[in-house]
DNA sequence: CCCTGATTCGC
DNA sequence: GCGAATCAGG
């Protein structure tokens, strides 16, 4: 499918709007992978949208030694899983019994306004993995097959360990080992 | 592992 | 011009 000026619009629009390449591509669907989407963004030079400016020295230290194509995959549509984005915050339950204590509430929402939005719309059930209480661990009772992503105040009688049977080596469960790695949040890039 | 954008280069 | 493969980074 070739890029109509529609889809070309959508896509600057979608890009400047800072949605991933993935992400385009899924809107834009029918066979459009995110690769195309890339490679459109450049050709249409406009790339690089939040640029600091400092530090892009575009360092090539393996030149491409040889990188020749496979032969043609015949079939190229592709159904990704676009509702499978998970942005949620990490709960943090301080107590909650004692004085007023905790008025503690950052001026992070800033800039919160359109990422929420996208938010709502793309995961509408995101949600916190829940551990019921018989099955969360202190740090004692950790071992090799247990999640250990720290849920909680440290600093608090009510942290605990996830403590779901992890695998092979991973000191997380599936569901926390993604978090573990990949960064949810951050606005630096 | 998952993902991101950047680049190359055969088509 | 297009985009798959690949790279480099998070």
């Amino acid at each position: 499918m070739g890029w109509t000026e529609e889809r070309v619009e959508l896509l600057k629009k979608l890009w400047l709007e800072g949605l991933s390449a993935s992400q385009i591509a899924g809107v834009l669907g029918e066979g459009v992978t995110r690769n195309a989407v890339i490679g459109k963004v450049h050709r249409l030079k406009l790339s690089g949208r939040a640029k600091p400016a400092t530090s892009t020295p575009r360092v090539r230290s393996a030149p491409r030694p040889a990188a020749r194509r496979v032969s043609s995959p015949a079939s190229t549509s592709r159904s990704s899983g676009l509702g499978t984005v998970m942005k949620t915050r990490n709960s943090m339950n301080v107590g909650g019994g004692g004085g007023g204590g905790g008025a503690i509430h950052g001026a992070t929402a800033l800039k919160m306004e359109e990422e929420f939005a996208v938010e709502m719309e793309m995961a509408p059930q995101a949600a916190e993995l829940f551990i019921p209480v018989e099955q969360r661990l202190t740090l004692l009772q950790l071992s090799e097959h247990t999640c250990k992503w720290p849920i909680g105040d440290p600093l608090t009688p009510d942290f605990y360990f996830c403590g779901q049977h992890s695998n092979e080596g991973k000191p997380y469960c599936e569901f926390h080992s993604r978090r573990a790695y990949h960064q949810i949040d951050k606005k630096k890039r």
